[in-house]
DNA sequence: TCTGGGGTCCTAGGACCC
DNA sequence: TCTGGGGTCCTAGGACCC
Protein backbone atom coordinates (compact mmCIF):
# COMPACT_ATOMS: atom_id res chain seq x y z
CA UNK A 1 0.00 0.00 0.00
CA UNK A 2 1.49 3.15 -1.21
CA UNK A 3 2.13 5.87 1.63
CA UNK A 4 0.40 9.38 1.72
CA UNK A 5 2.44 12.74 2.80
CA UNK A 6 2.31 16.09 2.27
CA UNK A 7 5.00 18.48 2.82
CA UNK A 8 3.78 21.97 3.46
CA UNK A 9 5.79 25.02 2.92
CA UNK A 10 4.50 28.58 3.97
CA UNK A 11 5.32 30.79 1.13
CA UNK A 12 8.07 33.54 1.41
CA UNK A 13 7.65 33.03 4.99
CA UNK A 14 9.52 35.76 6.56
CA UNK A 15 8.48 38.36 4.27
CA UNK A 16 4.63 37.29 5.06
CA UNK A 17 4.96 37.52 8.43
CA UNK A 18 6.31 40.98 7.71
CA UNK A 19 3.62 41.78 5.65
CA UNK A 20 0.97 40.36 8.36
CA UNK A 21 2.49 42.77 10.85
CA UNK A 22 2.73 45.81 8.43
CA UNK A 23 -0.32 45.29 6.13
CA UNK A 24 0.68 48.69 4.07
CA UNK A 25 3.23 46.38 2.43
CA UNK A 26 1.26 44.48 0.96
CA UNK A 27 1.48 44.26 -2.82
CA UNK A 28 4.82 45.80 -2.38
CA UNK A 29 8.29 44.40 -3.14
CA UNK A 30 8.85 43.51 0.46
CA UNK A 31 12.52 42.22 1.26
CA UNK A 32 13.91 40.22 4.21
CA UNK A 33 17.51 40.49 5.43
CA UNK A 34 20.81 42.64 5.94
CA UNK A 35 20.65 45.75 5.57
CA UNK A 36 20.95 47.12 2.27
CA UNK A 37 23.03 50.29 3.07
CA UNK A 38 21.98 51.69 -0.35
CA UNK A 39 23.89 49.15 -1.32
CA UNK A 40 27.04 48.99 0.25
CA UNK A 41 25.39 46.71 2.52
CA UNK A 42 26.88 42.88 3.37
CA UNK A 43 25.02 39.73 3.57
CA UNK A 44 22.35 38.80 1.44
CA UNK A 45 18.33 38.09 1.02
CA UNK A 46 16.14 35.99 3.41
CA UNK A 47 13.31 35.95 1.71
CA UNK A 48 11.34 38.27 -0.71
CA UNK A 49 7.91 38.78 -1.59
CA UNK A 50 6.81 37.84 -4.79
CA UNK A 51 6.62 41.44 -5.75
CA UNK A 52 10.07 41.60 -5.71
CA UNK A 53 10.68 38.27 -7.42
CA UNK A 54 9.48 40.45 -10.41
CA UNK A 55 12.17 42.03 -10.13
CA UNK A 56 14.90 39.17 -10.32
CA UNK A 57 15.45 38.94 -6.96
CA UNK A 58 15.88 35.90 -4.80
CA UNK A 59 16.69 34.54 -1.43
CA UNK A 60 20.70 34.03 -1.13
CA UNK A 61 21.27 36.69 -3.37
CA UNK A 62 23.83 39.54 -2.08
CA UNK A 63 21.83 42.10 -0.73
CA UNK A 64 24.01 45.12 -2.50
CA UNK A 65 22.73 43.42 -5.93
CA UNK A 66 19.41 42.97 -4.92
CA UNK A 67 19.31 46.93 -3.59
CA UNK A 68 20.67 47.73 -7.43
CA UNK A 69 17.84 45.54 -8.91
CA UNK A 70 15.15 47.00 -6.79
CA UNK A 71 16.32 50.17 -5.05
CA UNK A 72 12.54 51.50 -4.11
CA UNK A 73 11.53 47.59 -2.36
CA UNK A 74 10.76 47.61 1.22
CA UNK A 75 13.79 46.05 3.21
CA UNK A 76 13.04 45.42 6.60
CA UNK A 77 15.24 43.01 9.04
CA UNK A 78 13.51 39.97 10.34
CA UNK A 79 11.93 39.67 13.36
CA UNK A 80 12.91 36.71 14.73
CA UNK A 81 10.24 36.63 18.04
CA UNK A 82 7.55 37.26 15.70
CA UNK A 83 8.85 34.61 13.12
CA UNK A 84 8.76 32.09 16.31
CA UNK A 85 5.51 32.94 17.35
CA UNK A 86 3.86 32.80 13.58
CA UNK A 87 5.73 29.41 13.04
CA UNK A 88 4.03 27.87 16.13
CA UNK A 89 0.58 28.93 15.50
CA UNK A 90 0.80 27.42 11.95
CA UNK A 91 2.71 24.12 13.52
CA UNK A 92 0.09 23.81 16.14
CA UNK A 93 -2.69 23.51 13.75
CA UNK A 94 -0.56 21.03 11.22
CA UNK A 95 0.04 18.58 14.66
CA UNK A 96 -3.77 18.33 14.71
CA UNK A 97 -3.96 16.88 11.33
CA UNK A 98 -1.48 13.79 11.64
CA UNK A 99 -0.03 11.86 14.85
CA UNK A 100 3.01 11.52 12.67
CA UNK A 101 4.16 15.09 12.67
CA UNK A 102 8.09 16.43 11.69
CA UNK A 103 8.40 19.81 11.51
CA UNK A 104 11.48 21.01 9.41
CA UNK A 105 13.00 24.67 10.20
CA UNK A 106 10.47 27.40 10.86
CA UNK A 107 8.64 27.49 7.78
CA UNK A 108 8.20 23.56 6.53
CA UNK A 109 6.39 20.11 7.73
CA UNK A 110 6.09 16.94 6.52
CA UNK A 111 2.90 15.12 7.74
CA UNK A 112 2.16 11.16 7.44
CA UNK A 113 -1.47 10.46 6.62
CA UNK A 114 -1.17 7.13 5.48
CA UNK A 115 -3.77 6.26 8.31
CA UNK A 116 -5.89 9.23 7.97
CA UNK A 117 -6.85 9.51 4.32
CA UNK A 118 -8.75 6.80 2.64
CA UNK A 119 -7.11 7.85 -0.94
CA UNK A 120 -6.06 10.91 -2.88
CA UNK A 121 -9.19 12.36 -3.59
CA UNK A 122 -9.90 12.57 0.34
CA UNK A 123 -6.23 13.34 0.91
CA UNK A 124 -6.68 16.45 -1.68
CA UNK A 125 -9.69 17.87 0.86
CA UNK A 126 -7.70 17.50 3.34
CA UNK A 127 -4.62 19.69 1.91
CA UNK A 128 -7.61 22.28 1.14
CA UNK A 129 -8.81 22.17 4.95
CA UNK A 130 -5.32 22.88 6.23
CA UNK A 131 -4.89 25.50 3.59
CA UNK A 132 -7.91 27.20 4.41
CA UNK A 133 -7.44 27.31 8.45
CA UNK A 134 -4.04 28.03 8.27
CA UNK A 135 -5.14 30.91 6.48
CA UNK A 136 -8.21 31.82 8.43
CA UNK A 137 -6.63 31.65 11.68
CA UNK A 138 -3.11 32.96 10.70
CA UNK A 139 -3.41 34.93 7.86
CA UNK A 140 -0.63 33.64 5.64
CA UNK A 141 -0.50 31.15 2.61
CA UNK A 142 1.11 27.90 2.38
CA UNK A 143 1.56 25.49 -0.66
CA UNK A 144 0.92 21.47 -0.02
CA UNK A 145 2.57 18.99 -1.98
CA UNK A 146 1.16 15.78 -1.22
CA UNK A 147 2.78 12.23 -2.45
CA UNK A 148 3.48 8.83 -1.80
CA UNK A 149 7.26 9.68 -0.57
CA UNK A 150 8.94 12.13 1.29
CA UNK A 151 11.03 13.81 -1.28
CA UNK A 152 8.24 13.90 -4.23
CA UNK A 153 5.71 15.41 -1.57
CA UNK A 154 8.28 18.10 -1.13
CA UNK A 155 8.73 18.68 -4.97
CA UNK A 156 5.08 18.76 -5.12
CA UNK A 157 4.72 21.48 -2.23
CA UNK A 158 7.10 23.48 -4.85
CA UNK A 159 5.29 22.85 -8.15
CA UNK A 160 2.28 25.23 -7.15
CA UNK A 161 3.35 28.05 -5.23
CA UNK A 162 2.10 30.01 -3.71
CA UNK A 163 -0.83 28.89 -1.81
CA UNK A 164 -1.45 26.26 -4.47
CA UNK A 165 -2.00 22.11 -4.23
CA UNK A 166 -0.10 19.58 -6.39
CA UNK A 167 -0.82 15.76 -5.96
CA UNK A 168 1.80 13.64 -7.43
CA UNK A 169 0.85 9.52 -7.36
CA UNK A 170 2.17 6.79 -8.80
CA UNK A 171 0.40 7.27 -12.30
CA UNK A 172 1.70 10.95 -12.68
CA UNK A 173 4.70 11.78 -11.32
CA UNK A 174 6.75 11.16 -14.30
CA UNK A 175 4.32 13.72 -16.21
CA UNK A 176 5.02 15.92 -13.50
CA UNK A 177 8.46 15.59 -12.45
CA UNK A 178 9.80 15.12 -16.57
CA UNK A 179 9.94 18.64 -17.36
CA UNK A 180 11.53 19.85 -13.98
CA UNK A 181 15.05 20.99 -13.99
CA UNK A 182 17.04 18.59 -12.06
CA UNK A 183 18.05 21.29 -9.12
CA UNK A 184 14.20 20.53 -7.86
CA UNK A 185 15.48 17.69 -6.64
CA UNK A 186 16.46 18.16 -3.19
CA UNK A 187 19.84 17.59 -2.68
CA UNK A 188 21.24 18.96 -6.03
CA UNK A 189 22.61 22.19 -5.74
CA UNK A 190 24.55 24.46 -7.99
CA UNK A 191 27.83 22.30 -7.94
CA UNK A 192 25.74 19.07 -8.87
CA UNK A 193 23.90 20.69 -12.04
CA UNK A 194 27.35 21.62 -13.24
CA UNK A 195 28.79 18.09 -13.27
CA UNK A 196 25.30 16.63 -14.53
CA UNK A 197 24.86 19.09 -17.06
CA UNK A 198 28.32 17.83 -18.67
CA UNK A 199 27.38 14.69 -18.55
CA UNK A 200 23.97 16.07 -20.99
CA UNK A 201 21.78 15.94 -17.81
CA UNK A 202 19.22 18.98 -17.70
CA UNK A 203 15.87 17.79 -16.66
CA UNK A 204 14.56 15.30 -14.11
CA UNK A 205 13.14 13.56 -17.69
CA UNK A 206 16.85 12.92 -18.77
CA UNK A 207 17.62 10.75 -15.89
CA UNK A 208 13.97 8.99 -15.86
CA UNK A 209 15.00 7.70 -19.10
CA UNK A 210 18.24 5.63 -17.81
CA UNK A 211 17.54 2.45 -16.36
CA UNK A 212 18.49 1.94 -12.58
CA UNK A 213 21.83 -0.38 -13.24
CA UNK A 214 23.05 2.33 -15.80
CA UNK A 215 22.20 4.99 -13.36
CA UNK A 216 24.42 3.22 -10.71
CA UNK A 217 27.32 2.54 -13.06
CA UNK A 218 27.19 5.95 -14.39
CA UNK A 219 27.37 7.79 -11.15
CA UNK A 220 27.42 4.79 -8.16
CA UNK A 221 25.88 5.56 -4.59
CA UNK A 222 24.29 9.30 -5.84
CA UNK A 223 23.05 7.53 -9.35
CA UNK A 224 21.71 4.86 -7.32
CA UNK A 225 20.06 8.21 -4.88
CA UNK A 226 19.04 9.67 -7.78
CA UNK A 227 17.04 6.69 -9.25
CA UNK A 228 15.29 5.74 -6.12
CA UNK A 229 14.13 9.48 -5.32
CA UNK A 230 12.62 10.58 -8.48
CA UNK A 231 11.34 7.12 -9.16
CA UNK A 232 9.23 6.90 -5.78
CA UNK A 233 11.47 4.26 -4.09
CA UNK A 234 12.57 6.28 -1.59
CA UNK A 235 11.88 4.70 1.77
CA UNK A 236 12.73 8.07 4.37
CA UNK A 237 10.07 7.82 7.35
CA UNK A 238 8.18 11.12 8.69
CA UNK A 239 9.84 11.15 11.94
CA UNK A 240 8.10 12.55 14.71
CA UNK A 241 11.31 13.25 16.96
CA UNK A 242 10.70 16.78 18.04
CA UNK A 243 10.92 15.40 21.78
CA UNK A 244 13.83 13.72 21.71
CA UNK A 245 15.70 15.43 18.80
CA UNK A 246 19.48 15.96 19.66
CA UNK A 247 21.54 18.99 18.24
CA UNK A 248 24.86 17.39 17.05
CA UNK A 249 26.43 20.81 16.97
CA UNK A 250 26.19 24.49 18.23
CA UNK A 251 27.97 27.38 16.14
CA UNK A 252 27.81 31.23 16.04
CA UNK A 253 29.34 33.23 13.73
CA UNK A 254 29.91 37.28 12.63
CA UNK A 255 30.89 39.01 9.33
CA UNK A 256 32.89 42.20 10.40
CA UNK A 257 30.96 45.12 8.86
CA UNK A 258 34.42 45.83 7.06
CA UNK A 259 37.30 43.24 6.76
CA UNK A 260 39.76 43.79 9.71
CA UNK A 261 43.28 42.85 11.20
CA UNK A 262 43.13 44.59 14.61
CA UNK A 263 43.63 41.82 17.10
CA UNK A 264 41.82 43.85 19.53
CA UNK A 265 38.87 43.61 17.15
CA UNK A 266 39.18 39.86 16.66
CA UNK A 267 39.73 38.73 20.41
CA UNK A 268 36.97 40.88 21.45
CA UNK A 269 34.74 39.04 18.73
CA UNK A 270 36.00 35.58 19.71
CA UNK A 271 35.34 36.69 23.25
CA UNK A 272 31.99 37.77 22.54
CA UNK A 273 31.03 34.37 20.70
CA UNK A 274 32.42 31.86 23.37
CA UNK A 275 30.41 33.88 26.21
CA UNK A 276 27.39 33.15 24.40
CA UNK A 277 27.75 30.23 23.19
CA UNK A 278 28.99 28.90 26.78
CA UNK A 279 24.93 30.80 27.80
CA UNK A 280 23.26 28.63 25.66
CA UNK A 281 25.25 25.24 26.49
CA UNK A 282 24.62 25.89 30.02
CA UNK A 283 21.17 26.88 30.14
CA UNK A 284 20.39 23.59 28.04
CA UNK A 285 22.39 21.15 30.20
CA UNK A 286 25.34 20.33 27.20
CA UNK A 287 28.63 19.17 26.85
CA UNK A 288 31.09 19.48 24.54
CA UNK A 289 34.19 17.57 23.43
CA UNK A 290 35.32 19.17 19.85
CA UNK A 291 35.73 22.69 19.75
CA UNK A 292 36.45 24.81 16.21
CA UNK A 293 37.27 27.73 14.90
CA UNK A 294 36.61 29.22 11.20
CA UNK A 295 38.48 31.78 9.84
CA UNK A 296 37.61 33.53 6.54
CA UNK A 297 39.55 36.09 5.17
CA UNK A 298 39.59 39.25 2.80
CA UNK A 299 38.60 37.57 -0.63
CA UNK A 300 36.77 34.62 0.97
CA UNK A 301 39.23 32.19 1.60
CA UNK A 302 37.91 29.99 4.52
CA UNK A 303 39.71 27.74 6.80
CA UNK A 304 38.24 25.52 9.75
CA UNK A 305 40.89 24.65 12.80
CA UNK A 306 39.46 22.17 15.47
CA UNK A 307 40.67 20.16 18.28
CA UNK A 308 38.91 17.04 20.38
CA UNK A 309 39.29 16.33 23.77
CA UNK A 310 38.86 12.82 25.42
CA UNK A 311 36.03 13.23 27.30
CA UNK A 312 33.23 15.49 27.08
CA UNK A 313 33.62 19.24 29.30
CA UNK A 314 32.06 22.74 29.58
CA UNK A 315 34.50 25.47 30.44
CA UNK A 316 34.58 29.01 29.15
CA UNK A 317 38.35 29.17 30.08
CA UNK A 318 39.70 26.17 28.41
CA UNK A 319 37.56 26.72 25.72
CA UNK A 320 39.07 30.20 25.04
CA UNK A 321 41.86 28.91 25.13
CA UNK A 322 41.77 26.44 22.68
CA UNK A 323 40.34 28.89 20.36
CA UNK A 324 43.28 31.61 20.62
CA UNK A 325 45.57 28.79 20.36
CA UNK A 326 43.66 27.38 17.13
CA UNK A 327 43.92 31.17 15.87
CA UNK A 328 47.99 31.40 16.25
CA UNK A 329 48.51 29.58 12.89
CA UNK A 330 46.17 32.55 11.04
CA UNK A 331 47.97 35.38 13.09
CA UNK A 332 50.88 34.93 11.39
CA UNK A 333 49.39 35.23 8.09
CA UNK A 334 48.86 38.78 8.47
CA UNK A 335 45.84 39.08 6.21
CA UNK A 336 42.67 40.92 7.45
CA UNK A 337 39.56 38.87 8.03
CA UNK A 338 36.09 38.84 7.06
CA UNK A 339 34.55 36.04 9.28
CA UNK A 340 35.31 34.38 12.56
CA UNK A 341 33.11 31.59 13.56
CA UNK A 342 33.01 29.07 16.92
CA UNK A 343 31.33 25.78 17.06
CA UNK A 344 31.23 23.15 19.56
CA UNK A 345 30.54 19.43 18.32
CA UNK A 346 30.63 16.21 19.86
CA UNK A 347 27.82 17.11 22.37
CA UNK A 348 26.68 15.29 25.07
CA UNK A 349 23.45 16.18 27.09
CA UNK A 350 23.82 15.80 31.07
CA UNK A 351 21.78 12.94 32.70
CA UNK A 352 19.71 15.98 34.17
CA UNK A 353 18.41 17.42 31.34
CA UNK A 354 17.66 13.82 29.88
CA UNK A 355 15.58 13.59 32.86
CA UNK A 356 13.39 16.96 32.55
CA UNK A 357 12.88 16.07 28.97
CA UNK A 358 11.56 12.93 29.62
CA UNK A 359 9.60 14.18 32.33
CA UNK A 360 7.92 17.05 29.68
CA UNK A 361 7.44 13.94 27.56
CA UNK A 362 5.39 12.59 29.42
CA UNK A 363 3.17 15.18 30.62
CA UNK A 364 2.20 16.01 27.23
CA UNK A 365 1.58 12.84 26.49
C1' DT B 1 26.83 41.06 -8.12
C1' DC B 2 30.20 39.43 -4.49
C1' DT B 3 28.77 36.16 -1.44
C1' DG B 4 24.59 35.63 6.32
C1' DG B 5 24.06 32.40 9.86
C1' DG B 6 22.40 28.15 11.66
C1' DG B 7 22.69 23.52 10.76
C1' DT B 8 23.48 18.29 8.60
C1' DC B 9 25.84 14.93 6.04
C1' DC B 10 29.62 13.04 3.23
C1' DT B 11 34.41 12.11 1.79
C1' DA B 12 39.10 11.25 2.24
C1' DG B 13 43.64 10.88 4.32
C1' DG B 14 46.37 9.74 8.30
C1' DA B 15 47.09 7.73 12.90
C1' DC B 16 46.57 3.91 15.52
C1' DC B 17 45.15 -0.72 16.97
C1' DC B 18 44.60 -5.70 16.43
C1' DT C 1 63.67 -4.63 3.56
C1' DC C 2 59.67 -2.57 0.90
C1' DT C 3 55.71 -4.38 3.99
C1' DG C 4 47.99 -7.15 4.75
C1' DG C 5 43.41 -6.02 6.04
C1' DG C 6 39.80 -4.26 8.83
C1' DG C 7 38.02 -1.01 12.03
C1' DT C 8 37.73 3.42 14.37
C1' DC C 9 38.82 8.05 15.48
C1' DC C 10 40.34 12.69 14.25
C1' DT C 11 40.75 16.47 11.11
C1' DA C 12 39.81 19.41 6.98
C1' DG C 13 37.05 20.58 3.38
C1' DG C 14 32.91 20.92 0.85
C1' DA C 15 27.96 20.44 -0.78
C1' DC C 16 23.64 21.41 0.49
C1' DC C 17 19.37 23.01 3.02
C1' DC C 18 16.35 26.61 5.30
Amino acid sequence: MDRIIFHVDLDCFFAAVEILDHPEYKGFPVITGADPKKGKGRGVVTTCSYEAREFGLHSGMPISKAYHLCPHGIYVKSNFGRIREISSQVMKILDKYSPVFQQVGSDEAYLDMSEIAIDMNHANEIAKKIKDEVQSEVGITCSIGVAFTKSLAKIGSDCNKPNGITIINPDNYKTILSPLKITRIPGIGKKSKIYYEKHGFQLIGDFLKIPKHKMIAKFGDRGRWIYNLINGLEERKVHDSSYFYHRKSISKERTFYEDTDDYQEILSKITDLNDKIHDILEKKGILYRTISLKIRFKGYETYLRSKSFTSAIRNKQKALEVVLDLYQEFFKKKKKIRLIGLKFSNLKETVKTNQKKILDYVKNV
